[in-house]
DNA sequence: ATTAATGTTCAGAA
DNA sequence: TTTCTGAACATTAA
């Protein structure tokens, strides 16, 4: 689930820790499946052990560490991860530590139930090429229509597929895509380079809106409680949700149809047939 | 007891 | 070049 809202829910919440130097960087006992760290764990810790945190940056799906030699520790959720500063939900799902002085928080950690979640240390160079535009769209919170547009008007993919490559565009996962598209009344089978200009203004005015929205409530925990916030607390976007997860209910916005699932690209998508038509 | 589904990303194939 | 498929892993529901 950690989307853009999510992710940049968890940044702000550990900003407490720019100042701090990094004391120790340490694996917890952690019954699972390791989680990928890269480089091996002996050079990542010697890379991170006495530097400064002067930043916390989000890219993407990413909450990205600027150490003060420039080179960045970037932590990717994926499907399950959280990055927190105080007792995570278990144990047993604990995939990193890294302990901290001269600051108030003392420690920083990385938490992942299903373990597909990565970490990384770059060099400054590494970071850039590794972050490109060559590799990853603009970040959804940061476009206008016109971007929008030209991220997507080439595309013959149905739209809701589109909107998930975050080579074309950062940000945006399962949830808010079906949440997007259903504020723009965009029906998410719709081919990109079929979308008029009137609807790309839709779009860009549903994903700022749902966005910011989303992440000031800090996010959507889900039914499964996986997505807590840097303080281990649930998110509260969830009540705002429209369609995503809602098949067979009535649409909360017309009141009239019921919402749909349907499989695109192997995943779920929902969506209202009588507010989004083709 | 199997099997399917779950928010994401990437390599490799079509 | 773009798009699709399957795999990485743990847990829960059917």
């Amino acid at each position: 689930m950690p989307e853009l809202p999510e992710v940049e829910t968890m940044r702000r919440g550990v900003l407490g820790v720019v100042g701090a130097t990094i004391a120790n960087v340490k694996r917890p006992p952690c019954t699972k499946k390791p989680i990928s760290i890269t480089p091996a764990m002996g050079t990542f810790r010697r890379k991170l052990l006495g530097k400064q945190i002067i930043d916390i940056a989000r890219v993407g799906k990413r909450v990205v560490l600027v150490l003060d030699d420039d080179s960045r520790v970037i932590m990717e959720p994926r499907m399950t991860g959280l990055v927190l500063i105080t007792d995570p939900p278990t144990l047993d799902h604990l995939r990193l530590e890294i302990q901290l002085e001269n600051c108030e928080v003392d420690t920083l950690l990385f938490w992942d139930r299903r373990g597909l979640g990565t970490i990384r240390w770059m060099s400054a160079s590494e970071f850039d090429e590794a972050f490109s535009r060559k590799h990853i769209g603009p970040d959804a919170l940061d476009i206008d229509w016109k971007i929008l547009r030209d991220c997507f008007a080439t595309s013959r993919r149905a739209i809701k597929v589109a909107l998930l490559d975050q080579k074309r565009l950062a940000g945006i996962g399962n949830l808010y895509a079906a949440e997007i598209l259903h504020l723009a009344k965009v029906h998410p089978e719709k081919e990109c380079d079929e979308l008029t200009a009137h609807q790309w203004k839709k779009m860009a005015t549903a994903m700022q809106q749902v966005l910011t929205q989303a992440i000031r409530y800090e996010g959507s925990t889900l039914g499964d409680g996986t997505y807590r916030n840097a303080l281990n607390q649930d998110g509260g976007y969830q009540s705002k949700h429209l369609v995503y997860a809602k098949a067979g209910e009535v649409c909360g916005t017309c009141q009239k149809e019921e919402v749909l699932r349907i499989v695109q690209a192997q995943r779920s998508t929902f969506y209202c047939p009588r507010c989004q038509k083709l």
